[in-house]
DNA sequence: CCGAATCCTTATTGATACTG
DNA sequence: CAGTATCAATAAGGATTCGG
């Protein structure tokens, strides 16, 4: 689409020379989330088109920001992996990422994945958190189920329900939607309120204040570049 | 090009389904360093193409971005604005030009208008400013020559000479270009070295410290974002 | 002159089928 | 699994025209 380019010296315009083709971005997004195989995005990104997604990984490592690599024996697959370069377009992901949550209207039951939710509040989880916390929590939304591991400032993700949980919680789309993208530091205490929680009441609270984290410190940290622009 | 946007429930693709066509965001760029008329946006945006400027601003001011305005008389003409919502794009924005300024490579002497490269700097220009500074500098880059005011945290640029300033910069393209693409603290005395200077060299220094600002701050804060992503 | 709308050509995409 | 190839549907680029 930009095939010659903005022709403008303004590196804002280099960036978009660069990243601003459709998917492009997306398909960084879901890097930064971890190494992928060529399948592994194109399920995690309905609707590009097996064509556009090589165009488009060749021209990333081309520009520098993605790599091929080939898992060691035997995994023997090749995955896509970002670059150092690529990884410097996180802070501008997560804020282009916290503008658009303002637009979004709550799912409908079953429109959305919790997993794939979970998977990109990943992402924007930092490391803020309390080093000493290794929580295991299931979680159920509408009865999609996934299980949700925080050891220190680490996020990991299992699918399917777990025997060894410390908490189980169970809530409805809504109250999931209001915990992830309200702005007020409360919406774990509001969530909880909606939810219906098995075993360690603490740990099911921390865990959704850790998936509300994000949003809150983004907001803060939007604000603070807004009020002294860089 | 989006016509019928990624259908993901994700904020990122919401973003992108409001911004992530091919010039959006280069305008809403623009609006950020003030209100413009039709006329000044394509001035601005080389190669856009009237066509284009037009359906933009139309799906901007739709999406809520974007407002237009009627100056007073006797001006009385149209200027487009952004709203607070499309303000609210000046974090990522400025991420995501810091981002690629990596990239750029010092340009042929002519192929840039300083005046163009100040003014976008003016919007990385914040207020960890000095608000008792009040100075009035020309500045002349391989024969293109601009004033620049700076009072407290604001910038102002006016075309051709000036008889008031408090002190005259000359410099070639080259070391204007490592002034304000260096990271390094210094390279404002770096320039000053490089520079012919005429009235108040401390004028002139602090000139080029403002001018190399954006890019110290900006990176300081990528580093800290990505050091503890959100 | 400003602020577009129209027409036409080229480039990019989306969807599907196909291959090593 | 990891892509290519094909092709119709769209969007962008460029020039020109039009109304206030």
């Amino acid at each position: 689409m930009a095939k010659h380019g903005y022709q403008q010296y303004c590196s804002l315009a280099t960036s978009l020379d660069m990243i601003g083709d459709r998917w492009t971005l997306l398909i960084v997004f879901e890097l930064m989330m971890g190494a992928q195989r060529y399948s592994d995005l194109l399920e995690h990104l309905p609707g590009i088109g097996t064509n556009l997604l090589a165009a488009r990984l060749k021209r990333l490592q081309e520009a520098g920001l993605v790599e091929k690599e080939t898992l060691p024996p035997p995994a023997a697959s090749t995955v896509y992996v970002l670059t150092e370069t690529g990884q410097g377009l996180r802070p501008t992901v997560i804020s282009l990422a916290t503008w658009g949550m303002q637009f979004m209207e709550p799912p409908e039951p079953g429109e959305v994945f919790v997993r794939d939710v979970v998977r990109r509040r990943s992402l924007m989880f930092g490391t803020r958190c309390d080093p000493d916390v290794d929580d295991l929590v299931e979680l159920s939304v509408d009865g999609d189920r996934i299980g949700i591991r925080i050891r220190g400032d680490v996020m990991t993700i299992e699918d399917g329900s777990l025997k060894e949980a410390n908490a189980r919680i169970e809530l409805d789309t809504r109250s999931m939607f209001d915990v992830i993208t309200s702005p007020e530091k409360d919406a774990a205490e509001y969530g909880l309120e909606k939810a219906t929680v098995d075993g360690d009441h603490e740990v099911a609270l921390r865990m959704l204040r850790t998936l509300n984290l994000p949003r809150t410190i983004a907001l803060a940290q939007a604000r603070e570049t807004a009020a002294s622009p860089v």
